[in-house]
This record gives C-alpha cells, structure tokens and sequence, in this order.
RNA sequence: GGUGCGGUAGUUCAGUUUGGUUAGAAUAUCGGCCUGUCACGCCGAGGGUCGCGGGUUCGAGUCCCGUCCGCACCGCCA
C-alpha cells in the first residue's frame, strides 16, 4: 500500500495515529540535529521530521533526497510545538520511522511552488512540473468543476450530451481549416471541425430535441492570449425554441455555474441591439462594467471652421470623469497610445471641464465657452471631467473611440476583476460585406435566420438585414453565440444564393443538410459558449493557455514534444503526397 | 503578412541610453555549521558562446545590418 492518506488530510484528530504517504518532496529544512521535509501531492503538504529520536537508517537517508523526489514516508502523526496557520495541516507532523525513494528526481528547471521563478516558455517547455503548481492545478481543478457543473445543469432539463465526428468536410466559409490527409482515399482529406454545427442541427432533425456536448473545436488561424488552435466549447442546440427561450435556457446554465462554483448570485441579462452597442460602446461586445458611453457630437462641432471635424464623417467623444487635471503629459501619453497603428487614429481632441466651471480645450481657436458648455452637456459630462473626441469615417472611428473608452476603464480601475457584468447582445447583422472577395459574407453562420421582417430586404439591401442571432458578452468578452436557424430548405438555398454560392456549389457542400431539411426539420436555435474563455474569467485570468493542461504558444506550437513536426518520407508515400516547399 | 517589447549564470533579472578594468544581484545547486523551521539562518564554492551570423571600431553585452526564438497586439478568427 502506497499511502493511508494524503498528504492534506491529516488534523489533530490524527495524532498517534500510524500513517504512510506517498508524495512529493517540496523542500527539505535542515538543522543538522533535526530536519523538515515538506511532502507535497495534489491534496496539500504534509510536514515530516527526523529528529534525535528517528532511527538512523532514515537519518542515513536523509542526504540522499532532494527536491521532486517521490518517496514513502510511515510515521507517526503527533501534534506540532510550533504550529503553521498557513495551510489545513499546520498543527500535526509526522515522525519518521521508515522512508523510501520511490522516484529520484533531477533538479527542476525552476522551483516547484507558488510564485515560480520560471518564465513562460520554461513553464510550457516542463508542462508537466508547472502542473505540479498549486495555482495552475487550481485552473484545472475549476474547469473540471464548471465542467460538471454544465453537465448537472444540462442534464436536469433534458439534454442529450452527444459526440459527433472530429474528422468532417471541409468547407469554405469562416476560419480556415485543419486538414487530415485520407490513406484509404488518395488525394482527398479530412477537415477538423471549426464547430459541429451541422452535425447538431442534423441532431435536431433527428428529433433528438435538446443536444449538447463539450467537445474540442479547430481553427488554423493566428493566435492572441484567447485563441488557441485547439479549443473547447460548450456547443448546444435546442427545437421548437424562439430567441428567448434559448437566452433564458443559457443565462440560467451561466448563473448556474457562478452560483455553483464561484457562489456569486449574477442576475442581470440585459438585452443589447447590436446597432446600439456599435453606437454607444464602439464595439460589439461592450465591456458595460462602467457607462462612459460614446457620444456622436457630429451635427454640434461641425462648420465652426475647424478642418478636421468639418470634413469629418463623425465625430465622437467620450468622457473621462474625474480627469480634467490630467497634465499635457498624460494627455499626450492618449493621443500617442490612439495613434499606434493598432489604433490608428490621427490625433485626439480633449476638452477639460474644469471645476470652475471654465474649459481649456485644444481646439479653443474654433470653439466659443458657449460650444464646449454644449459638447459637455451632450457627453453629460460634469466640473473635473476630460472629454475626449476622435473623428473620421463612422466605423473606424467608433471603433477607436470605442479602445480609448476601455484603455480609461482600465487606467481609471473602473474594469474591476470579481464584478461580472453578463449581457446579450442581440439582432447582429445577418451579412458583412468582405471588400477581398467582393461579396456578402454571413457573419454568423449561413445557417443563420433573417429576422422574418427583415427578409424582403434580402434582395434589395442584403447589409440591412437583422439576424436572429446573439453573443453572450461579460466583462467586455465575447463568451458564446448562437443564433435561430434556418429550417426551411427554400429560404436556406435562397441564402446560399445571396451568399454567391451556385447551386452546384451549395448542393456539393451542405447538400446534405438541405436534404435533411426536407424531411421534416423542425425550428431550432441553438448556441456555443467558449469553455476556455468562460473558465480563465472565472479564474480572473486574462489568457486561456493557464486553463488549459496542454495548450500551444503564439505560433501554434507544442514546445513540450515540439509539435507540429515533418513526417517520415513512408507516411507521405503512403498518402500518396509530395511536399512543394516554398522556402 | 504587419507593429511593438524582449532574449545576459539552472532560473528571474540589472547592466545597453553615453562602447573601455576581471559582466553583477537574487534565487537555485554543491560543501560546512546549526534542535522548531515552514521564503529557516549563517559561512563558503562552483556556475556565462551576453540567442545566432555578419559588420563598424584599437576595443562591442552595449552601435549597425541580417536572422532565429518568445510574448502582446493589428490583419485574420462564419
């Protein structure tokens, strides 16, 4: 028998009590006439002790061990005269009467505790030691437990969790596609799925009702801190639903899980429009832990013969409460960060409301007391605010008002972790316009249903055209998405069509699924959360790579077994491929 | 594809702005001392291709060019 308990159960209730644990060595104290040694494994520390009383084949030992040596230790539990408050074991120790090496171990390439001292790449190069880390076995101790938290919710309103295929057809719309090269099949390949979508909805055909699954998604395109190739989602679909039956399903499941892992009671959903969160937020997915909304200032600052605005598309402002003593410094620190090429903004005016009720603003040549008084009460700003206002073409511009506002949130503290700040966004467009291929794209899925009012646009102004489609959006994070489908076979071939598929095209790749659809297809919508995402905010963490046991780098790499790797000139043969480098 | 930051002891970093003696600190490791530590303490030792290649210079960790790697971001991500 390896252990009797572990190494973070023992109390004082313990005491005298016979024990063996198996563990980790965490660190050794040595005093020369006593030692400690710490024994760590995933449940706690467990202090052991060699004194004048231990016999001498384990003092013998002792010189032997050193740090991540798996051992077996048997003694006896005894309370402590110098007790630690720090961890659950603190009050017991155990006196050693026998001690055994299960497993050397080489020194570690950075410590084993805490606060490492290694970096990233070390970390992810010795996954498996970084694992050992209290902190990061905490991520994956919370993902298995909003895992199951999902499941128990799911479950109890009868959902079907149910597998669907990981090798599929590739398809052209959306991200780009993993590939598997076909043996049996010379020249033809599989592609990893982007999302099971179709399967699902295939599930809804089948009269399965209510389906979900946790399942691994793949998409080959570029990184950041919350986008791995690999990555899981909480995909879901449900029949006979409306919009609102699948936001009030999914925002139970999410208060669920903050209620059962994190024990906080979140209760707001607000509805957004998208056309609404554009305006006033500058993006699609408002961070609305504080206001700080954007204000279109366009028709106020305009023809007072200030160049810029006059010729501008929109202008907009956003104010910075409690700010208008920010030095020129500061102000110019902004108007720098706002002309990075990620931004890409040209300038940035600012207006201070002082708290004499007077203003100093950069363009004061062009604006009276009584304009700027104007601009103030429009943005609702108040005496010690800053106003900031951006201009040129509406989208950009919004957009970069839009990062201002965040880049404030975060310097003023207003984008607290631990406050969570759910909402959904609602009625996206069905289409964007792609200026590469110069066509409608869909912007969700082309399985996505125009919003029945919506749809006599579909030939005359495609970009008009509302979807019965929503993200769920926390925290200024984008959590998951989904959208009523389509169910009717015309109306979908009808999509393909403004989508500029041929009906050739159409048929060879979702024929199937319109096929389905004319057996019988019942209404559906369904929706796909980001589990990665979901787990690191849980965590109040801003990348997912520490919720992940495994995950690759920023170049899509595995550096622990450096994947992805070339392949045997056999393998290649035997798929009847040649490489064709280009460099 | 692009922008920015970084790469110096096992590890985390300082040193690079302004080129100049033997490249430092902390931590880890090893050795010695130590009976109540829990970030133990004290004393000592070893440990460096300053990412790589080229250039400028009497002299390069430091300046220039190229390149590789890491991170963050833009594009991309239905």
């Amino acid at each position: 028998m390896y252990r009797t308990h572990t190494c973070g159960e023992l109390r004082i209730a313990n005491v005298n009590s016979e024990v063996t644990l198996s563990g980790w060595i965490q660190r050794i104290r040595d005093f020369g006439g006593m030692s400690f040694i710490d024994l760590r494994d995933r449940y706690g520390i467990t202090q052991l002790v060699i004194d004048e009383n231990t016999n001498n084949s384990v003092v013998a030992q002792l010189g032997n061990l050193g740090r991540e040596f798996v051992i077996q230790a048997k003694g006896t539990v005894r309370e402590r005269s110098s007790k630690n408050k720090n961890i659950p074991t603190g009050d017991i120790e155990i006196t050693l009467t026998e001690i055994k090496v299960l497993s050397p171990s080489l020194v570690p390439p950075f410590t084993i505790q805490e606060d490492t001292d290694g970096g990233d790449d070390l970390r992810m190069k010795y996954r498996y030691l970084d694992l050992r880390r209290g902190p990061v076995r905490e991520n994956l101790v919370l993902r298995s437990k909003m895992a199951h938290a999902v499941r128990s919710y799911l479950n109890d309103r009868d959902f079907i969790e149910t597998e669907t295929p990981v090798l599929i057809k590739s398809t052209p719309e959306g991200a780009r596609d993993f590939v598997v090269p076909s043996r049996m099949n010379p020249g033809e390949f599989y592609a990893l799925p982007q999302s099971p979508q179709i399967f699902k909805q295939l599930l809804m055909v089948a009269g399965f009702d209510r389906y979900y699954q946790i399942v691994k998604c793949f998409r080959d395109e570029d990184l950041r801190a919350d986008r791995q190739p690999e990555f899981t989602q909480i995909d879901c679909e449900m029949s006979f639903v409306e919009q609102k039956d699948v936001l009030e399903t999914f925002e139970g499941l999410i208060r669920h899980m903050f209620k059962e892992v994190l024990q906080i009671d979140v209760t707001d959903f607000p509805w957004m429009p998208y056309a609404e969160a554009m305006e006033n937020y500058g993006s699609d997915k408002p961070d609305i832990r504080f206001e700080m909304k954007i204000s279109d200032i366009s028709d106020l600052v305009k023809g007072k013969g200030f160049g810029v605005f006059d010729s501008a598309e929109y202008i907009g402002a956003v104010c910075a409460p409690g700010c208008s003593e920010y030095t020129r410094k500061q102000i110019d620190d902004f108007t720098n960060w706002v002309k990075r090429p990620q931004i890409g903004a040209k300038g940035l005016v600012y207006v201070k409301c002082n708290n004499d009720g007077s203003f100093k603003s950069s363009v004061d040549k062009f604006y009276s007391n009584e304009d700027l008084q104007q601009w103030k009460d429009t943005v609702g700003g108040k005496p010690g605010d800053l106003i900031f206002i951006m201009s040129g073409e509406k989208g950009h511009t919004l957009k970069a008002i839009g990062e201002l506002r965040l880049e404030l949130g975060n310097q003023l503290g207003l984008r607290k972790k631990g406050t969570f700040k759910p909402l959904w966004v609602v009625d996206f467009p069905l289409l964007e316009w792609n200026e590469e291929t110069q066509r409608f794209h869909a912007m969700h899925h082309p399985f996505t249903s125009p919003k029945p009012e919506d749809i006599w646009l579909l030939d005359i102004e495609p970009g008009k055209v509302r979807a019965n489609a929503y993200d769920l959006v926390i925290n200024g994070v984008e959590i998951g998405g989904g959208s009523v489908r389509i169910f009717d076979s015309e109306l979908q071939s009808k999509m393909f069509d403004t989508l500029g598929f041929t009906k050739e095209q159409a048929s060879a790749q979702f024929g199937f699924l319109m096929n389905a659809f004319k057996y019988g297809a019942p209404p559906h919508a369904g929706i796909a959360f980001g589990f990665d995402r979901l787990v690191s905010m849980f965590a109040g963490l801003d990348s997912i790579r520490d919720v992940i046991a495994f995950p690759k780098n920023n170049s899509g790499r595995d550096v622990m077994n450096d994947s992805p790797s070339p392949i045997a000139y056999e393998q290649l043969d035997e798929l009847q491929l040649k490489l064709d480098l280009k460099k």
